[in-house]
DNA sequence: CGGCTATTTGCATTCGAATGCAAAAGTGTT
DNA sequence: AACACTTTTGCATTCGAATGCAAATAGCCG
């Protein structure tokens, strides 16, 4: 069936004729010697919009099917200056709170032709030591949904790798965002805490060193002063369900003004909060307590919580994260641009009118 | 500061002295120059172990440093025939019920030198898509805790390509494998169900075409059938918290013989069925109803559930299946292993004495 | 200091695909 | 059939680091 090989020099790869004989993959050279053609005609077949006749593209095609040719995209890569590979950079918390982020952003990135490189950071030396990996291996981009301090955005700027900050940003330096502004629902529901009757209000907050957190944080302060709420009482956890426990009995040892409400800045504290309060203190939420949060994770909704929340719109946030480094990786020297996703408060069942 | 260029004959990259000038990044070659050495020096510099003096070393760094030079890891990768890459497959419902398994298998990988890409698989022709990418990218080896069919393995043995899988394995095929064994667990909870006085029991599976969900209910039954416990109604769910209500809504349609105990294969169908039972049902949960499930993610233990649950040891096992597939990648030869963790019983609150 | 063995260093080639350029083949027109 | 013109193909080089081998240097001993 193969056509009779070329008369040409002998090429560089020619040891043997056997397909895949152990540890030997097929190569470029292998399939244009089968299909009786130049090793460029094979790269041209493999690349597509490129100048090839029909005839010549079957010939091909079929060689490389008989010899399970697919490019090396190693070698792709090094030639190309494009890796085609996306750091992607998430804390062990974003992991575990929000794992449908990274689910989401990995499925457009394959869409879209690209990897994603999965690195995991979670203190500032972690995030060192991932953008040197990521350098060496020469991600055409960086999708960072955790912490990175100037110097380091400082740094793949000076390298031109573009990135795509994932729910934090920076004021002071043009960047490329998606993020989520709930602002507009955080009103709300100060409304309604108001509208309840509830005049106190105690507030649990995440990391100080985080974006996301010191955001919600300051949106609430300034909303419940709008309505008149005044000396907040502020508990700083960390996000886990663990703090909001701890944060609830905090906040319960207060002896006068006791809240009659607590905002949470995301889901998992709120749900810690609650239970705590069922369970431990044998408060009835919402009638005894109102608690309000932030995130909209799945669990937030199962009966047991129903949680009064606002969503982020995950889903298109993702999408939107991976449209935005392709645009950077083709067009580097574009503009940044911010997308701002609004929040959705989902009325859930955990407040209620204040109690006497 | 830097040693007077060498009077060598043009290497190949010596268009502009300025480093990092737009798009351009330093090679070995610049560094090279820069030292005044050979390409050969600056490689093996970076390169553990290799025959280099400490004063070339000490020249070759400074220069290196100065021109922020770090090896190309693609281009090392075409020569060494090493990628250094691991493609990790998951799927959807892993990532959501446990995202902690991704989280420390990245973590783990890295220590060991090696990069995760990541790779999603929620279908059949998924994992077909997903095996062709992943040896493209030239991955050294595989960690699979999402499905893959035995045509699939099989074209990832013929490429020689490490394969270790993550909680799953067949059984007609020598491979490497990590997994959870709770048989021991299971009975014990048999034990107890009955010592507790139950008789009648259902039991909420995941997907049939699952192996965990298959293993696991294989286990519940023969335990049950050993304590004399027949007639298990079963229910099909598949592993979501949905299916864990709807699970129960079916069970509770029994008009006689209604079962006082539940088993789910995995927590969150457990947490659906508690919750529909509390909530929906006004059932007592232990007092009514007993449910024990497996998996021990973190929030079985939450204060609303505090699931009596089969925990896997997600932390060792992901250790090992990073451990495993590093070895495999070194001596692709030596036979095949498995490693089997035991689970761990937590008692929990979910199970009581059977109701009248 | 000569001679002899270790250790370093550099040279030249290699990995596999992409691509600018020139040569070759195809198409159409008169 | 000759010409111009387009499309297709092949040649040769390139990307950046690793490495076998030979040359150069260092270290050691008498």
């Amino acid at each position: 069936m193969a056509n009779s090989p070329p008369n040409k020099k002998p090429s560089k790869s020619d040891a043997t004729a056997v397909p895949l004989i152990k540890g030997r993959r097929a190569t470029s050279y292998d399939v244009a010697r089968l299909a009786g053609v130049s090793q460029s005609a094979v790269s041209r077949c493999f690349k597509p919009g490129a100048s090839i006749s029909g005839k010549m593209r079957e010939r091909v095609m079929k060689a490389a099917k008989e010899l399970e040719y697919q490019p090396n995209a190693i070698a792709r890569g090094l030639i190309t200056q494009r890796s085609n590979l996306v750091a992607v950079l998430v804390s062990g918390r974003l992991n575990l709170y929000y794992p449908e982020v990274l689910f989401k952003i990995t499925e457009h990135l394959v869409e879209a032709g690209l990897q994603a490189l999965l690195f995991t950071v979670e203190t500032e030396e972690d995030a060192e030591a991932v953008i040197e990996q990521a350098w060496q291996y020469q991600v055409d981009g960086v999708i960072s949904a955790s912490h990175m301090s100037h110097t380091q955005y400082a740094l793949l700027e000076k390298r031109h790798i573009p990135v795509v900050f994932f729910n934090r940003y920076f004021n002071d330096h043009p960047n490329t965002v998606v993020y989520c502004d709930p602002s507009e629902q955080v009103k709300e529901i100060a409304q309604q805490l108001k509208s309840l009757g509830h005049s106190r209000a105690a507030l649990i907050t995440g990391p100080e060193d985080n974006m996301v957190s010191r955001e919600r944080a300051r949106m609430v302060r300034e909303s419940l002063d709008e309505i008149g709420i005044k000396n907040v009482h502020e508990y700083r956890g960390d996000f886990s369900y663990e703090s909001g426990t701890a944060g609830l009995q905090d906040i319960n040892r207060l002896t006068e003004d006791r809240p009659t409400a607590i905002i949470c800045v995301n889901d998992m504290m709120a749900m810690g909060c609650m239970d705590e309060a069922r369970s431990v203190l044998g408060f009835n939420v919402p009638k005894d307590l109102s608690i309000v949060s932030f995130d909209g994770i799945g669990m937030s909704q199962f009966a047991s919580y129903e949680l009064t929340t606002i969503r982020q719109p995950i889903g298109r946030m993702s999408e939107a994260a991976v449209r935005m480094i392709t645009e950077r990786v083709e067009r580097p020297d574009q503009s940044h641009e911010k997308r701002v996703f609004e929040g959705a408060l989902i009325p859930g069942g955990s407040i209620a009118r204040a109690s006497a």
